[in-house]
DNA sequence: GTTGCATACTAAAATAGTTGCATATAAAGT
DNA sequence: ACTTTATATGCAACTATTTTAGTATGCAAC
């Protein structure tokens, strides 16, 4: 029970269907928190089930109706009562680290090759959050909570890709020394 | 299929039990990739099935027998062919961010208490890494192959626990602030 | 004119992961 | 004496997640 807590924080902001979500979920804690749209409509049924958010469904012409979700009392309630369980640990599956302690034992220029990609791709997300900061929260002392929670989110996201940027070189570097041993 | 890979990559260093890979994903990799015992004994059941590991039993007296798993050439080669398919990026299931979005509609004091506990998480978690790089990498120069997977890991380790420790230390002044409003 | 993308939802199957339980022994702490 | 911790494996039920489809439409690019 843990995506549906963050569809139900993700309606406190505002009503939203289940497309509308699986693109917040995408476009905002992506990298915290991915969820397929399957997974995101099925657990929407289920809320819905238990009278956690309330559907209506919203005739579009030319488009297909969409079916919006609105967080109840009852769902305040529950992430009320969430809040308070103590949370663990992130929960991190990191692939590339597997195949670096099969080192040795493994292709060492397919590695290094995944090494880079993931180094662009970081510079790439880190150059995507430093737009959004500049844009929506040049001046970060007295935000509203709501707002507050969200510049933390985003925070945490460039502070992790700088150090995954420094990580990567290094780790590019060590690699790369291996590869071509002069 | 994630898991698996982990643990054959495990195998390549040397045999070991369930138990014993319990405890190396617990110690070393448990940060990146935590597995539970149940499901490392059932993923090595498989494993034993598809021929990609053999399982001998070790007779102990005064305690239970260990069945002592060790990769074969099979097991080799999935490895070989795992590396070479593309690693997406790492999966990361942040709960806490989840609880920072839902500020201003939740109990605030809650928050900042978990986020102070996440901040000793973090610096207890430092130390002790920083404790096995002092110890076991004094020179992470001329490292190898090996081994220097095992270093980039802890580096990894390193630097991720320190980047969360200024991120921790910002959002428990924001929060803070919004707490006791002077 | 057809490929590709965006909108919008659904269903079924397979795989992965968690929780709770069960078994059995020995050493070390309290 | 009693509890905890460590060793060592396993089953069963449940929950979560991914994969792979399928149904429809409209717009824009090529």
């Amino acid at each position: 029970m843990a995506l549906s807590h963050a569809i139900l924080v993700s309606l406190l902001d505002r009503p939203a269907s289940g497309y509308d979500l699986a693109k917040r979920f995408d476009q905002t804690v992506g990298y915290f928190w991915k969820a397929s749209h399957q997974q995101i409509y099925q657990e929407l049924h289920k809320l819905a089930e238990g009278g956690y958010v309330d559907a209506e469904t919203v005739a579009q012409s030319a488009r297909p109706n969409r079916i919006v979700y609105r967080i109840t009392p009852l769902g305040q309630s529950a992430i009320d009562a969430w809040v308070k369980v103590r949370t663990g640990p992130p929960n991190v599956k990191e692939e590339l680290l597997v195949k670096l302690f099969a080192l040795g034992s493994v292709d060492t220029a397919t590695v290094l090759a995944e090494l880079q990609r993931r180094l662009g791709d970081h510079r790439e997300r880190l150059a995507r959050y430093e737009a959004v900061m500049a844009e929506h929260y040049p001046d970060p002392t007295q935000l509203s909570p709501r707002r507050r929670g969200r510049y933390l989110g985003l925070r945490m996201g460039i502070l992790f890709e700088r150090s995954s940027i420094v990580w990567c070189e290094e780790a590019v570097g060590m690699v790369a020394a291996l590869c071509e041993p002069s």
